[in-house]
DNA sequence: AGAGTAGTGGAACAAACGTTCAACTTTCTG
DNA sequence: CAGAAAGTTGAACGTTTGTTCCACTACTCT
């Protein structure tokens, strides 16, 4: 049987609209998003959003929820240590700020939004599967500690540079 | 000379435009403001909150501002214990969830604009001038971990307990 | 008293919005 | 080939939005 080709290019188009839809979030910010805005970003038109997601929740939920499981993928490459992990922070800060810029606005819809909770918790849980054999107090420590190094480099003027995080990220790492 | 009747009402006016906004963003978000949600929360025209506050850009920054200025004034009163400081974690993402959610999205707006990043890092600059003569590293570490101890706490289903966030705080301060 | 200033608020503007509808083409199935 | 299923699209709906305008009152100062 082979494939339904009207389905294989809907899910092309499915996937396009989502990657428009990231884009306009990084750009904009989930502000940005709209059912316009998105169809602009993607050269389709407005009603082919609508098609694939019904309301505009359902757009953003299934952008946030694939961009995490994206993000934590790359994570899972980082090896567990001081430089990599401040070279991994740095980066995200630097090359891939709009990238984390969209993870921390998807923490934020989920702290208001209950079905959006375990995406934006998928790297926490990740990571606490990476680092078996931690204590538990001191994975929670280092985990806090990454994520508030990630967010205040967000707000930094200029994105830290990995030499410089990387003493802070050695001695949170140290109770591991 | 006496104060001018006008002007005194006005300033009371503008403060109490500048609370409405801030219920509303804790209500519903930096989303749920607009000139008219603002003006029905505060039980005004609409005209009145663009008299004050030309545009929505200059509420917004306004209002975050305010709300950083009283979040890192109540912080000042924290004595730097583990308990203490758990105990305000705990208060922060429990009986404060609004105001902690508010404070937040400031961060990530001024992620996305430069004029917010002095109020962002308000209490960051606050808490490293109270905790002076720890070492630099040992201070970064320290900050980093309690915002992402407060950040995750938002996205938890259900707020930490001020006694199971103690230990964490114990070992972030160790440092110092 | 009269001029000037601060604040008030109803009405209206064009723009953007989410979403629905109905007509259509394309593709698969029997 | 007929009919069902999947996808496409322009037009339109009612609503909400930011902002402006203007007539108006309340107050201060000379």
């Amino acid at each position: 049987m082979p494939p339904d080709g009207r389905r294989v290019r809907g899910d092309r188009r499915r996937r396009e609209i989502l990657a428009a839809t990231l884009r306009v979030v990084e750009r904009d910010g989930v502000a940005g998003v709209s059912h316009r805005s998105v169809a602009r970003e993607a050269g389709v038109p407005t009603t082919s959003t609508t098609y694939y997601y019904a309301t505009l929740d359902d757009l953003l939920i299934a952008t946030l929820t694939w961009s995490a499981e994206e993000m934590a993928a790359s994570f899972r490459e980082v090896p567990l240590t001081p430089a990599a992990v401040a070279r991994f922070i740095a980066d995200a800060a630097g090359q891939h700020r709009g990238r984390t810029l969209a993870e921390y606005e998807l923490y934020l819809l989920a702290a208001r939004r209950p079905e959006l909770r375990p995406a934006a918790r998928r790297w926490i849980s990740l990571m606490a599967e990476v680092a078996d054999g931690w204590h538990p107090v001191a994975l929670r420590a280092v985990l806090a500690g990454l994520d508030g190094l990630l967010i205040q480099a967000l707000i930094a003027d200029f994105p830290p540079m990995a030499e410089d995080l990387e003493p802070v990220v050695s001695l949170l790492m140290l109770g591991g």
